[in-house]
DNA sequence: CGTACTATACCGGCTGGACGGTATAGTGGA
DNA sequence: TCCACTATACCGTCCAGCCGGTATAGTACG
């Protein structure tokens, strides 16, 4: 059944994700990933052919979580800027596992993780420049987003952080 | 001989640095270690009794050359912040190849390795802080090298990054 | 209705290769 | 003679991918 196979399916690639998020990508094995999806070996292999298409599976739900943060980002209450350093701290979402998740394969010298990462930027920049009309401010913001986000992944988080942004970039008038 | 016993301990180091950096931690192995500083596995073994010595004398070897680095921040001519931020893009410096080589590292949950980057990045805001005397400009420009930082271990690296903080910065009287 | 067949979704044992680490015998220079 | 290696063989473990098999649901036909 249709939805019987979406939901294993998705299964592995939470088990998959989550595993690169909490033990890096030397951890993520297929046996590892089976387990925690209680499934067998034979049933990811079933549904993902190879590793490859495991982390092409990966990427392509990214891609889409991806669009939707960004219209949720353009229609923002608070503004697309707030929006964007808000959600660069991990919250612990389903997209922000997603996010880490690629961030730890683009390490492996992935070209389509970096590539993935890399259309996400492109598409958070375009909305930050649409509304500062500003192209300095809109790199220099995404470089904040960038940084919150990279501390995090890497264990560097910084209770205030976001705080101290706020600050700055109030007498830049960005918020 | 104690030259030739740092010369090649040292070639292994670097060896081990840039295959961590050129195609991440999997890639890493002892054996392409050895080969990669023309060095055979006995001869590897006999300076790092195994990969976690490897490990460990690499980012002791980091820490050393971040006291370097942050002792020439201090007293760089344009002042510290340019120079943060100016050596905060890789421009495949020694220094730039073990810091990302440590990244790597973090990035499969060793806590040995986000210790040491994280001991880098308070040494770093501590000069920041002594010379800006403001906590969250301070913060705010460590996030953004951070930014710059992970754009270019990602393959993120945006041409004119620089040009755009500088930019804002000036108008933060920051530069 | 029942038999034959197909498709889907999975199970789990196996293999071959890679990897970390051990061991040992030997070599060239100071 | 000791130090700093080289060279090579080997061991146990882990891991990706393969494959034969199972269960179930649906379909086509007589």
């Amino acid at each position: 059944m249709a939805a019987t196979e979406r939901s294993t399916r998705d299964r592995l690639l939470d088990a998959f994700e989550t595993l690169l998020v909490s033990a890096g990508s030397r951890s993520a094995t297929l046996d590892a990933v089976a387990s925690a999806a209680q499934v067998s070996k034979g049933g990811l292999l079933y549904h993902f052919h190879s590793k490859d298409e495991l982390v092409d599976g990966m990427l392509a739900r990214l891609r889409e979580q991806g669009r939707a943060d960004v219209e949720k980002m353009r229609t923002a209450t608070k503004g697309p800027v707030d929006f964007y350093l808000t959600t660069s701290i991990n919250t612990g979402s389903d997209f922000d596992r997603a996010l880490i998740a690629a961030s730890r394969i683009a390490q492996d010298n992935d070209s389509r993780a970096s590539d993935a990462l890399g259309d996400l930027r492109e598409w958070w920049f375009a909305v930050l420049l649409e509304h500062l009309e500003d192209e300095s401010l809109a790199r220099t913001i995404q470089l904040i987003g960038d940084g919150l986000y990279f501390d995090d992944t890497t264990g560097l988080n910084e209770k205030n952080a976001l705080k101290h942004v706020r600050d700055v970039l109030t007498r830049l008038g960005a918020l």
